[in-house]
DNA sequence: GCGACAG
DNA sequence: ATCTTGTCGC
């Protein structure tokens, strides 16, 4: 095998983004999930100035309630020492070492796993979604608050609109700007690893409750931030 | 050289 | 991402 090994992670940017490229040639677009019981939410959040990391991974069961409640499965949260500092194009070889260990704790292996992040909406095709889909050989979608490239046009005003995000010479579609609720600014959708553009947005938008954010993700955040305690 | 830039 | 109060609106 060619596996790169764990601490190869920390690499100088020239290597990093070498790595990229020859990894994004591995990453699937057509679909190749089974059958969907379980759906994982990732994100990272950090505490002490940014000096520790925080990976959390929430698993819901599908299908959740008619109103759009998911049963919480099981939760993980992992700590660890900061690595390195945010470098836009660089984002997960800072987050995913600390979501990998997240990983680890989960009894459950899910069918599916939404990200915090662009999936193949990145520079060199490989967003943090899509990098986390190969080490953990799973279906991922890229969830993003915001751009990181690409070209788009507004999406219709109705929660499920969507205009498709594009990029490069030959307007690639990398992604898809979603509407997923009226009157509130678009969220990113793209595919991260052995899936399809269609296959994430549909995923996604069956996961919406009453926030801007799909529950797997806004649940994972919340964990991430440590909100969990406030508010009640 | 001048912007743009996930979390 | 994170630091932070109130405030506008359903």
């Amino acid at each position: 095998m060619t596996a790169v090994p764990l601490h190869d992670w920390d690499l100088a940017p020239r290597e990093a983004i070498a790595l990229q490229r020859r990894l994004a040639g591995r990453v699937e677009r057509a679909d190749r999930l089974g059958p969907v019981r379980h759906i994982a939410g990732v994100d990272i959040g950090f505490e002490a100035q940014g000096e520790i990391t925080r990976a959390a991974v929430v698993v819901l069961a599908w299908p959740g309630a008619p109103g759009g409640e998911f049963a919480v499965v099981e939760e993980a949260l992992h700590r660890e020492p900061t690595r390195m500092p945010y470098v836009p194009g660089l984002l997960s070889f800072r987050e995913v070492p600390a979501a990998l260990a997240a990983f680890e704790q989960l009894t459950v292996r899910p069918d599916l796993v939404m990200v915090d992040g662009q999936g193949i909406a990145h520079p060199r095709r490989l967003g943090v979604a899509s990098h986390l889909g190969l080490w953990l050989d799973l279906p991922t979608i890229g969830v993003a608050k915001s751009r990181l490239c690409g070209r788009h046009g507004e999406p219709g005003p109705e929660r499920g609109d969507w205009s498709p995000l594009t990029d490069g010479p030959e307007d690639e579609v990398i992604g898809a700007v979603l509407r997923s609720r009226a009157g509130v600014k678009p969220i990113f959708v793209s595919p991260g690893h052995r899936l399809s553009l269609t296959t994430a947005l549909h995923w996604v938008t069956a996961c919406l409750g009453r926030t801007k954010l799909p529950e797997p993700t806004r649940l994972a955040d919340r964990l991430a931030s440590r909100r969990g305690e406030k508010s009640r």
